[in-house]
RNA sequence: GGACAGGUGGCCGAGUGGUUGAAGGCGUCGGUCUCGAAAACCGAUAUACCGGCAACGGUAUCGAGGGUUCGAAUCCCUCCCUGUCCGCCA
């Protein structure tokens, strides 16, 4: 959400920025809107100022005995004023509420300029993809080719079968791996980052799905609940929103939490894509990491929770690269990210496994959580920062392909043994 | 799901139609006192928006949204949430 102070003090910025992220401009259209809305409410104050003035004097003039008729009859011709007044008032904010609400965020200044992927930059890599002497296989092969029948490891015909297509189910090993990378993720944010581990509600309201962005516009990327309520897409959902509405004491912040939760997307514009394997599902887990920090200090706190991030699949030792994102491959509510990009040998790529997001004070605005500073009066709009530490899923896919072997086991990586039990090796 | 009781400022709590943004207390901040601290005393202490260069003025907000009224924290309706009891249940 944007604040309209600042476009109107420099709408042509405003625009200028919108531009860089292909939007068309819009400050023209909210202007007008806004002058239309404070003449309105200019109007309608004074005149509430009026009935209020006269409706005091009634008061006063009862106690004293004096007659209050012609008092009355001028309040009576005030109100119908009022009702109509308040009316277009009302219509008026809803439709600039509307028009704000759709809007993305501004890109930060350092976001290189792009239209898609292809325009992403690459900022850093860690690790070398490993020379294999044999051809790898993809991750659904593999854990295919794990246990038979109904005992298979990875289980996508019978996920078909519960459930419908982009599900997949884990058994044995490989559903406890689910369980140790989680927990090893888990460990490592709040043993060694200083995240809180926080257990949220997978299930929000309206309200809470504005706040962080996934309503109004992406409502048919979300799945609903027959009583009104959201499956969240991502535990930054419940984790952001839980400063929704409140004032923060500086003293307080930085706030950081992480949460390891189910994740729900309809995956509607993605037919036809990544099909096969467990890469693109309509359920996932991940570990969620988000940071709500005062304005000044989100730029730093975007870059150590990237290396938060990274710090999971170095200690896994499974090669990735950086990359910043570019203005047209950026999400609605972010104003910079870097995407980490894990190497599948299997696929023989890069696939995303992380996004971290600074998104300014653009959710804030939205969720209207504010901080007090320790000094001075009035309050600020907080900086909220989400990114994912990791998708477990395609955390489990790069494990399954960078540490296969020639006769389709898996090695378990060093830093896993302990939360498989001991186990070393599944077959 | 049923019955009852509630939702007031950072917290506790008064307030059942009139000059109440809201008594009182606690907390917090500033000051007096003190070598210093405690205590005591004095003062300050919500948010958003509108108008104004500013000083300042105004509007709204007592869970949310509607309604009644000249005027609503106070009356009516709907919804949400909390508590207690009952039912059910992981």
């Amino acid at each position: 959400m944007h604040d309209l102070k600042s476009i109107r003090d420099d709408a042509a910025a405003f625009d200028q920025a919108l531009s860089r992220r292909g939007v068309a401009p819009v400050s023209a259209e909210i202007l007008d809107l806004d002058t239309k809305r404070r003449a309105a409410q200019t109007e309608l104050q004074e005149l509430l100022a009026l009935r209020n003035e006269r409706s005091k004097a009634i008061g006063m003039a009862r106690g004293k005995g004096l007659p209050v008729e012609a008092l009355m009859a001028e309040v009576a011709s005030i109100k119908d004023r009022v009702a109509g007044l308040e009316v277009s008032e009302r219509e008026l904010g809803d439709v600039l509420e509307t028009k704000l609400a759709a809007i993305p965020n501004l890109p930060d200044p350092s976001t290189p300029e792009g239209k898609d992927e292809h325009d992403n930059v690459l900022v850093r890599s860690w690790g070398e993809p490993a020379k294999l002497s044999f051809t790898p296989k993809q991750h659904f092969e593999l854990g295919e080719g794990l246990g038979q029948g109904v005992g298979s490891l990875m289980d996508f015909g019978r996920a078909a079968k519960l459930a419908g297509a982009r599900f997949t189910v884990l058994k044995g090993p490989l559903a406890r791996l689910e369980r140790a990378l989680a927990a090893f993720m888990l460990d490592l944010h709040t043993g060694e980052f200083g995240y809180t581990e926080v257990v949220p509600p997978a299930l929000v309201n309206d309200q809470t799905m504005f706040g962080t962005g996934q309503l109004p516009k992406f409502a048919d990327d979300q799945f609903k609940t027959t009583d009104g309520r959201w499956l969240i897409p991502t535990a930054e959902v419940p984790l952001t929103n839980l400063t929704a509405d409140e004032i923060i004491e500086e003293k307080d912040l930085p706030l950081r939490w992480t949460a390891y939760t189910p994740c729900f997307r309809m995956e509607a514009g993605a037919a036809g894509r990544d099909t096969r394997g467990m890469i693109r599902q309509h359920q996932f887990s991940k570990v969620e990491m988000v940071s709500v920090v005062h304005p000044d200090l989100s730029e730093a706190e975007h870059e150590r929770m990237t290396h938060c991030a990274e710090a999971v699949l170095q200690r896994l030792g499974l090669p990735y690269r950086v990359m910043l994102l570019c203005t047209g491959d950026m999400g609605f509510g972010a104003r910079k990210t870097y995407d980490i990009e894990v190497w599948l040998p299997g696929q023989g790529t890069y696939r995303e496994i992380s996004s971290c997001s600074n998104c300014g004070e653009f959710q804030a605005r939205r969720m209207k959580t504010r901080l007090r500073p320790k000094e001075g009066k009035g309050t600020r709009f907080v900086h909220t920062l989400n990114g994912s530490g990791l998708a477990v899923g395609r955390t489990m896919v790069a494990v399954l392909e960078n540490y296969q072997q020639e006769d389709g086991s898996i090695r378990v990586p060093d830093a896993l043994i302990p939360y498989m039990g001991g186990l070393e090796r599944i077959r």
